[in-house]
DNA sequence: TTGAAAGCGATACCAG
DNA sequence: CTGGTATCGCTTTCAA
């Protein structure tokens, strides 16, 4: 009977040429391969040699079909490009590697990609796991990745089922805003994102902090100070998303407009508190003196401009994400609760306070 | 006869319990599943529900392996984490995601890692395409991704056989250097990258332009005027490697302190140009009064800090290259000659100059 | 130690 | 249209 070959092979060698080369089964070749099994060693020269004559590299598909892993983690993340998000990357990256690891990455800055994102996940067994990066997820979600039964990690936000390496929002605002505070600023803004429809983001409870430093000093807080961004997450069409440097300057050059403008402002991350100092300089102000900026994330770009800002361990949050994930894949199948990390924040001052 | 599960199966339903559900034969499953081959509405119809009421998602590993194809391309470069490379990263995703295309990535920041990197690009069929920035590839690279067979194309790296986006970087080199030579700068610095083992980096064109137009103008070059970074790409131990920002800063603050230093500096990019600012801060001196400087990239930093600089199209570069490799990737088998895809720099002037 | 063969989970060819 | 089945390339059990 003739063998139709359907898809003409891409690539060179198979294990069964190999195992012809070398006169010895493929089961013997898969045996030198893994080195899980002992093989004699004129054997084993024999297959050693054929495979470096034929020049053959094991296909990483069959291999992965066969075993069940496929030694790749996914990450999920809106907004690689932002300096705070690729710096957990290289957390993550860094850690991956030496345990071979390959890293896919996911960008969801729009609805729509989010659920691409999400039903690729659903494809059961592209990924051995997964960590999601300053990305709400919602119960549903956690739902489809239990079904799939895949390992996940937060980074950067928080669910209750799932492990998650985090830090305390809300006191990194209070401390925040208690340093703008304690420098003798009373009409402090509040720059940052609104809240999503897909859930909770950093920017709320940063705001929460700021509330409650502000009540703790019997500073009453003017809800025309606040500006959050419009969620532009779920609609590409109107920028880049949140963070958005351009949208904060012009936001906080219209309250530098007011008959009683901010003497200071608190932003929910850095590339705002950039578009203050942006909108300051415009109107010819001068920071700290006429207007006191403080960021948060500690980003590189803060360190350039001398930004003052609420520092979050940024590497070491990818890192750490990594590393619950490689213990959750290694301890095979005990699957131990979620595990909880928090890392601690600090006011880094510069020169913008 | 007992059938023995090896290995304990993770996830779900697959194709032929789906058949089994809908009565039908995992033949008939499949066919709706790709949608190729007509089925009659009221099997479909069955299947479906089956499909629904099992939670089946088909295995994409599988799915790979059957078709030759994994739907995923990889990226390699150093420094993701470097704004420019970045930018070209968010091309190539943007540009990815609506033809389905994963993304897997490989950063290599030492030797070792680029090894690694391309050991795993010899096992053939993990990746469909390779997309390599800023890396340079030798002719011994070419040869083991030719015999993977694996569609590969570079941005910001050449090579006689591979297509590749670029930009000329001598071009930009002189571009920049008479941006100063015409403000009447005379002393003026190089600060870039030392050309690598690994073969040639932007740094190098950017420098012979930078030669040239000194030696048009009827300018000496001062061999005291330039400074080029160490490679360290091939040694992690010495820092992130090329492009830093501290070494950087350090170096033209030594040119500072000379008896007749500087007047300006060209930065072969916009990190080290940061680097130079910085430098002149330190020691007082005004930009660009005392000190002009001119960088490259036009990286979002450059921006921020009103640095001039030399742009180039970085997200396009990368949406360039992934296209190329899709058009690749489509052309099945009919192997075009190398592309090459040159980009337009140009000065944009800002504060710094 | 070793070989034969049963999976891993799909796709697509060949008959009917 | 539909079902049976060879195949993609490798790992591991079973028996020898």
């Amino acid at each position: 009977m003739e063998k139709a070959v359907r898809t003409p092979r891409r690539g060179g060698p198979r294990i069964s040429d190999v195992a012809a080369r070398a006169g010895v089964s493929v089961a013997t070749v898969s045996r030198v391969l893994t080195g899980n099994s002992p093989v004699a060693a004129a054997k084993r020269e024999q297959v050693l040699k054929a495979i470096e004559e034929l020049g053959y590299r094991p296909s990483s598909l069959a291999r992965s079909l066969s075993l069940g892993k496929t030694g790749v983690i996914g990450v999920v993340a809106p907004f690689f490009t932002y300096g705070a998000t690729s710096a957990r990357l290289r957390g993550i990256m860094d850690r991956a590697a030496p345990e071979q690891y390959d890293v896919m990455i996911f960008n969801v800055e729009s609805a729509h990609q989010r659920h691409d994102a999400f039903v690729k996940f659903a494809t059961r067994d592209r990924l051995d796991g997964l960590i999601v990066i300053s990305l709400p997820v919602s119960d549903a979600d956690v739902a489809t990745l239990r079904r799939q039964e895949l390992p996940t990690v937060l980074v950067d936000v928080d669910h209750r089922e799932l492990s998650a390496v985090t830090i305390d929002n809300v006191a990194g605002g209070e401390l925040a805003t208690q340093h703008l505070l304690s420098r003798g600023h009373t009409r402090i803004a509040f720059i940052g994102d609104a809240p999503t429809p897909l859930g909770y983001t950093s920017s709320d409870p940063r705001y929460q902090g700021y509330q409650r430093a502000l009540a703790a000093a019997g500073v009453g807080l003017d809800p025309a100070l606040v500006w959050r961004a419009p969620d532009s997450t779920l609609d590409p069409s109107v920028g880049r998303g949140p963070h958005s440097r351009v949208e904060a300057r012009e936001a906080v050059a219209r309250l530098l407009e007011a008959t009683t403008p901010p003497t200071a402002v608190f932003a929910a991350s850095d590339m705002q508190a950039i578009g203050a100092l942006q909108a300051a300089e415009q109107r010819g102000l001068r920071v700290p003196g006429d207007l006191a900026v403080i960021g948060f994330d500690d980003t590189e770009t803060a360190e350039i401009v001398a930004l003052t800002t609420v520092r979050q361990p940024l590497e070491e949050s990818g890192a750490e994400g990594m590393g619950i994930l490689l213990a959750e894949l290694a301890g095979d199948g005990a699957i131990a609760g979620a595990v909880k990390v928090p890392l601690a924040v600090a006011i880094i001052e510069r020169r913008t306070t």
